[in-house]
Parts: C-alpha cells; sequence; structure tokens
DNA sequence: ACGTCCATCTTGACAGTGAATAGATCGGCT
DNA sequence: AGCCGATCTATTCACTGTCAAGATGGACGT
C-alpha cells in the first residue's frame, strides 16, 4: 500500500516520480519549445533535485523521448477512433485529416517534437512501433475497415504515403507560416479538404 | 582597397567577417546538428573571440536566421532553374520534386533548421519574402510558364499548395524514418513520383 | 599630416545548462 | 533484525549564451 500516497508528499521517495517528470516535463515544453527546453527547470516543477531524473530517463534525449512516445500514441488512438461507417473514403479521409490537425495545433510542442527525435540520435523501437501504428491506422480508414481490425496485410500502400505525406506537409507547412498568411487560422480553413479532392483515392494497381 | 585582404591573416579587423561566420556555422550546424549548434564553436572556428558575432547577427536566433534564409535563397534558385519546356505538367512537377529532395538530402541540417524558425520566434520580412518567392516558383511550374516570368497574378494555388504539402510532407517523413524503413534511401525511390500520379494536376474551378 | 570618430573585435564575468560521481535515504525481503 | 538495492540528493565540472567595458585601428575631415 506504498502506492496510495501519490499526492506529492515531501517524502525522501516520490512514489511516483516518473509520472510527475512526464507532467512537468510536458508543461515546460508547451510554455518554451523544444528549443528552450530545461530538464532542470522540468525536475524543478516536479519538487526533486535536478539529477533526479537521470534514473528513469537516463539523460534529456531520453526525457524527451518518452514525451514524444508518449505523444505518438495520443495520435495514434485520435486515429484509430476515426469514424468510418457509412462514410466514402473521402469523407473518411477528411475526418482523418481534420483530427491529424487538431492535434498538431493543440499539441504543437510535442508535434514539433515528435518529428524531431531522430536529430537527436533517439532511435526507439517503441517509437517506431508507433510509427508503424499511425500507418495502419492511416490504411484502415482508407480501406473503410471498421475500428478494431487492423489486418497486416500490404501495410502502406502509394494512397497512404499520399495522404499522410499531403495532411502532414500542410500540417508542418500552415504551422511554420508557410500558407496562406493572411488567414488568422490556416488550420481551420477548408483548403485542405479541397486538396485532398485533387488525389485519387481508389485503390489502383500501383502497388 | 582595405576589402582586399579577405584571407583570414591574423589582424584585430577580420574585414569579412560575417561572411566567415556564416561559413562557419554552417560547418558546425552541419556537423552537430540543429540541437547540438554551439555560436561559441562557430566563433572559435572562424578564429574570433566568442563575442564577436553580436555585432554581426545580434544573438544564436539571428545567426541561425541568416543561414536559414540563405538556404530558402538557395532552394528558391533550385526550384526556379526546373526545366519546363517540352514537358507536361506531371513531368514537371516531378523535376521540381526530385529538386526538393535533393536539396533537403544535401543540406538536411539546413532543412531541418529552415523550418524550425518561428519555433525561435524568428520571423523576419527578408524568410517570409523567400518563402513567397518558393511558392511563386511552384506556380511556374505548374503553370509551365518559361523561366523568368513569374507573375504575380494568382499566387498559390490549391494545386500548388497540394503539390507543395505533398512533396514537403514526403521529404519531412522520409528524413525523420516514417517511410519504407526498409529501402535503403527512401528519398532515391520512385515511392513520390508514384504518389504525384495520384494528384489531379489540371487547373480545376477550385478557386 | 594629424587627430578624432566609430565600427569592429577582445576580455572578463555571470547565470544557466547537461552530465557525472559519490553519498544519503528508505522500502521490502529474507 | 538487518541487509540490499532502488531511488533521490549534493556537489562538481565543462560548456553555453549574453552582457558590459575596454582595446584596436581604419576612414575621414581639416
Amino acid at each position: 500500500m506504498v502506492t496510495e500516497q501519490a499526492r506529492t508528499g515531501d517524502r525522501y521517495h516520490h512514489g511516483n516520480l516518473r509520472a510527475a517528470l512526464l507532467e512537468s516535463a510536458l508543461e515546460v515544453l508547451t510554455e518554451t519549445g523544444v528549443a528552450g527546453f530545461s530538464m532542470r527547470e522540468a525536475a524543478r516543477r516536479a519538487g526533486v533535485s535536478q539529477s533526479a531524473p537521470k534514473h528513469h530517463f537516463g539523460d534529456t534525449r531520453g526525457l524527451l523521448g518518452a514525451l514524444a512516445t508518449r505523444a505518438y500514441r495520443q495520435l495514434c488512438e485520435r486515429l484509430e477512433g476515426v469514424e468510418c461507417s457509412g462514410l466514402d473514403a473521402r469523407e473518411r479521409v477528411t475526418g482523418l485529416a481534420v483530427e491529424y490537425v487538431a492535434f498538431a495545433r493543440d499539441n504543437r510542442a510535442l508535434f514539433d517534437l515528435m518529428w524531431r527525435m531522430t536529430q537527436f540520435d533517439y532511435d526507439d523501437p517503441e517509437l517506431a512501433e508507433q510509427k508503424h501504428r499511425a500507418l495502419r491506422a492511416l490504411d484502415r480508414v482508407l480501406r473503410g475497415t471498421d475500428a478494431g481490425s487492423t489486418s497486416d496485410e500490404d501495410p502502406g500502400s502509394v494512397q497512404s504515403y499520399a495522404v499522410w505525406s499531403l495532411v502532414h506537409g500542410y500540417t508542418s507547412l500552415a504551422l511554420e507560416g508557410a500558407i496562406d498568411e493572411q488567414a488568422a487560422d490556416p488550420l481551420a480553413s477548408d483548403l485542405l479538404p479541397a486538396m485532398l479532392r485533387l488525389v485519387d483515392l481508389r485503390p489502383v494497381d500501383g502497388r
């Protein structure tokens, strides 16, 4: 019954430091962005010493990597929750795109971090697995299969990669201010659905 | 005739420090990536003191911003040099995509930096202008106009944004290792042309 | 020719960071 | 009861970005 006092008492052993650090680190990341992130600040907010994170995450890369991995999981869950029944392919893909963009806007710093882990020489197999999972979710929406069944057959069609690239590229460009600078919130415009209308979604011969 | 001795003599006044710093900074950036960049190291390699860059670039953001702006210019020049005469729209766009991807692969650290300047709160008008210039180059290739004439009429059609998003997204995903991990060099595969074949390039009514 | 001005560069200092080492604390297990 | 190992702290080091103050020397007017 040690796990009971998970509230941040001032005991020597925190009891739930790993989770608390992930929480405070996310807070710091959100406020300062990836560039200004500080592990010491995260530890400070969690109420522990500067080197406490070492035992749980190794170094800064480990801490950020854990945050990124969790973010991938959240994104995948949202993508897997996209409604498919009774919708045609274009509606399904548009729904997926909306979800993708919403995640990026609501978790901007996290979204930035997610696509920058290789730059930190962070290649966790768990993280790679989540990337695969995202691709499978995309495949499912394209095929229109109901949620749950994610058959691994032929993961990554040309259509999947095309849709992913288009949506991801648009999101990145919009967040970087390269698109439609007169619009207040490019992520909320109807440009993305219009672009998706240009893509041939039928499962063609190409692979 | 002061500008003559641009070689790195050990004079007090370097004579060409700005250019030399850009050079050494690019070197450091290429070796260590954005995360490990150090302005002191750049100054060290240029053979000047740690605070010499201050007068020319202000702070680190200024130095990186100057590098990013120069990179945008280089990318734009390559995009503007894409051959158009005697090719159909799909061939033209494929040529542009190849150029885009080649630039990203040959200047990986710079490419990373380019899309991370807003995160540094760096919003230089010159940089914004170069983004516009890239979009105009894209428009030109889509319309098939010969190089040189970049009429500003209707900049940024849905097709332009779609192609840009697709190519940029694919490049980013590939560099991050999210695509086709069994291929040695995803950027050299024929997946990108296959994806572009799915996009309707005809100037439609949509806007 | 000469003195002054000012852009340019150096020196020195300060606060903050990531990381490593050694040691303190304490829960759980035999 | 007592030890062991997981967990956390204290201290230190090298490094970074940034600032203030001063040194240097080329340019330019007189």
